[in-house]
DNA sequence: CCCGTTTCCCGTACGTTGTACTGAAAATAG
DNA sequence: CTATTTTCAGTACAACGTACGGGAAACGGG
């Protein structure tokens, strides 16, 4: 029997209010006091369910990692689409992930997928680790890439157009003439798509 | 002839010694206040040289990526190496790079000779820039693994020591057998050599 | 029923951060 | 010398994460 007060809320329930702030105004308007506001709590309630922010977002990455087991056990080239769509339904997820500790259940069970992936390899359990993080490094880039153009298209008006006139002003110097070059050949070029560059990913680090 | 009272310091001066702070303390020991300290200034005068602490870290990184114009144009797997070392002498690089804008003088001549030796290829130049910004981001991720290791082996205590906890007992409850099966392989497998797994990155994505 | 114990709630408050504001100080131009 | 221009730096503010501590709400045992 639990013996005080009960808690008024759960675990899971202050950790989806983060996910949902985070995922509507990104990781920077994630605050302790904004999210006891979402809550109807006070600053420091937030406290009995988490030690402190770190664990918080911790908790908030191993939450939306979450791996629908129906989907069985998927090769490389599909966990990395996976990652991906999850990283686009949650943009703060690549600068997230950085020095961070992955130790929740489905943080566990994705590498369990990646290492099942990577078994006919028959490569050293270090190496597989190592490939596995790189893939995850490789996507996050990839999205962040995606992301960075998605809102430039809409421009930051300030800080996006300084920097569009600092590369104007660095070209018209005739210092870089590829890079003028490859500026002055029209701009958006279809990217290839995601499926490729990770497939020739993959085959480079475990072909 | 410069009208009013004579800056007491220079704008490098300023940078060099906000990059000899990140160097020995990492860059969260990096504040204002801190830096002004450092220079025996009052902690308002460094927005005489920076408009802001973003500004300040701009120029930090591209001070650091100075390149030696006696070294010619190298090919790319060069190139990889010469950021690496970059990363390990200024630890504080990865962390900063992501969602910074790269405009200054030597990292637009980083993209030149990136496009430089990507010139035989002949791909479009959107595609040259997102293979390059792919490879700078899996430098990145790289060397961040490294200097982890390296971090984990002195332990931080605290942190290291509850996600090694943490490990073990997930891997206890038999949910994760062949993760248990890497840990169980003994540990400290020498990793692949940076400039193996770059060479396999370079091929897979331009190849 | 009531009281002691346990647990959660949350107002207050502290230290740190980036930086806006303001006015003093130091240099040149006339 | 005076006016102008620029840098210097003290004070101060808002926002952050969170330590502290007292009040509130549930239970177990008498």
């Amino acid at each position: 029997m639990p013996r005080g007060r009960p808690p008024a809320r759960t675990r899971p329930q202050v950790v989806a209010a983060a996910i949902a702030v985070a995922d509507a105004e990104g990781l920077d308007a994630l605050t302790m006091r904004r999210l006891a506001a979402e809550l109807g709590a006070g600053p420091m309630s937030l406290y009995t369910y988490v030690r402190d922010k770190e664990e918080l977002v911790d908790l908030m990455v191993d939450q939306v990692s979450e791996f629908d087991p129906a989907e069985g056990e998927p090769d490389l080239l599909r966990l990395l689409v996976w990652q991906r769509d999850l990283m686009l339904r949650h943009p703060w997820l690549p600068a997230a992930l950085p020095n961070r500790r992955l130790d929740g259940p489905h943080m566990l069970g994705h590498l369990e997928r990646g290492l099942a992936a990577l078994e006919p390899t028959g490569l050293p359990g270090a190496v597989k680790l190592e490939i596995l993080a790189l893939l995850t490094g490789f996507v996050a880039g990839y999205v962040s890439n995606e992301l960075a153009q998605a809102r430039a298209g809409v421009t930051d008006s300030e800080r996006v157009q300084q920097h569009v006139a600092a590369l104007q002003e660095a070209v018209a110097s005739g210092a870089y003439p590829r890079l003028a070059a490859v500026l002055a050949e029209g701009g958006p070029v279809r990217p290839p798509a995601f499926e490729d560059v990770a497939r020739r990913m993959i085959a480079g680090l475990v072909g």
